[in-house]
DNA sequence: CGCTTCATTGACCCAAATCAATCTACGTGG
DNA sequence: CCACGTAGATTGATTTGGGTCAATGAAGCG
């Protein structure tokens, strides 16, 4: 069975074939969720992390006058938190853009993996500062860009990541996403995002039909926002 | 010697004393930087680690046009990244917004300490992710967020981080950072920081002097943003 | 075939940016 | 000890990116 969680990590270290089988090992029983739900609410104290193998999932939090902020995206190969025990409970909720496939690894079966494999280990260390990083990144996005361009990085921010795991459609990137759910990423309304949207379409670097928008001219649109993926901390390029 | 490193990991787990040994001979041969420089700038390969002591510094980007989006604050107390080593480069650059005492730790000595005192590596744990929970936190800030609550969220949040480290002025806060420093943290101009503060002055929840704000009425600027620490994952209040 | 979820468009509004001075502590050299 | 320079704070006038409100399409689906 095709392992995200393999690819991802093998995009940062050489993994021997020990890892791979322990990765492996992790994969049994995997779920299906439905678009719209969650996987873990705000205040759970979860007692598995859940590993994502197919479809789109996001992190997120809503304020009370109930508007919604997504923080991070998750993509086949996220694993999210493998430390989260060390806190009493979820600062946010995780909650499934699309329809998806999701593994569920227990405390012990996370202990279990890095006490064994030290080279698994140090690779999720790494993912855990990526993911950071991306974290800094959204914050000067939200912070410093103008709508087009925040719109703009993230697709090819999405892009470099779908690449990592090996998920690209040729050429072009699949967003299985709604507008409000990019604006809620984005903070921008549904009207505004749609606007940002039609002029991406308009000069041709997109197309959109229902649920999905279609990046096509990738390199032009990183021209564009003046994208620079450093902060992906990619080591080794396919 | 005061340790402020100590004060903050005590505040998630209570540690022997061969734990604040340990964190005590970190503290040896203290460094003196001025405001406005850098302690480690985007690009460095870093092969120490910084321990803030006294002063504050903030992680920050700057942008092709010039703009700057600071994306954390460091208090005392604060390490920088303590696994920054298994990363190539940096992607963002940390600067002193005060002038500030730091210790300079070794990759060996972190290596170490964390081999020795598992209760300390499992602290340093959770000081990461509370890190990593405020980015989520700014996030949410600065893309759902007024001006005005931005603020207030931020002074909120900086007053349990002061507290944590038992560095409250008493029943107030003391920010000492100018206008143009706080501007580039909740992305707004310097002209607009500046109505802001004149608002929280107007109202009585905070007194201004030359790059000092001092925050009073922490209760009703609480109760004014709706500010829920949560996400701090603070254990165990004073 | 009528609902519901998404996408789209137009008219109007506002929070915050921009532009442009002015003011006020300090700190410094003479 | 003081004039002057400079970083930071303040204020006013004007502009604008993006929000709000309100409909109207359009595709999928039970």
């Amino acid at each position: 069975m095709f392992n995200p969680l393999a690819a991802k990590l093998s995009s940062f270290t050489d993994l021997a074939d020990g890892d791979v089988a322990a990765l492996d090992a992790l994969l049994g029983a995997p779920v299906t969720g439905l678009a719209h739900s969650d996987v873990i609410r705000e205040g759970d104290r979860p007692e598995q992390v859940i590993l994502l193998l197919r479809g789109w999932a996001c992190r997120y939090k809503v304020l009370e006058d109930g508007s919604r902020q997504i923080v991070a995206y998750l993509v086949p190969g996220d694993l999210c938190d493998p430390h989260v025990f060390i806190l009493d409970a979820m600062d946010h909720s995780i909650g499934l853009l699309t329809d998806a496939t999701l593994a569920f690894i227990s405390r012990e079966a996370i202990v279990h993996l890095t006490d064994c494999c030290p080279k698994i280990a140090r690779a999720l260390w790494w993912s855990t500062l990526v993911d950071e990083a991306v974290l800094r990144h959204w914050l000067v996005n939200l912070g410093q860009r103008e709508a087009f361009d925040r719109v703009a990085h993230l697709f090819c921010e999405t892009w470099d990541r779908m690449r990592q795991v090996g998920l690209d459609a040729g050429d072009a990137l699949e967003v299985p996403l709604t507008q409000e759910q990019l604006g809620d990423t984005m903070a921008l309304t549904t009207v505004h995002t749609n606007r940002v949207i039609q002029r991406m379409r308009a000069e041709g670097l997109i197309s959109v039909t229902r649920k999905m928008i279609r990046v096509h001219d990738i390199e032009r649109l990183r021209a564009m926002c003046g994208y620079d993926p450093t902060y992906l901390h990619l080591r080794r390029r396919a």
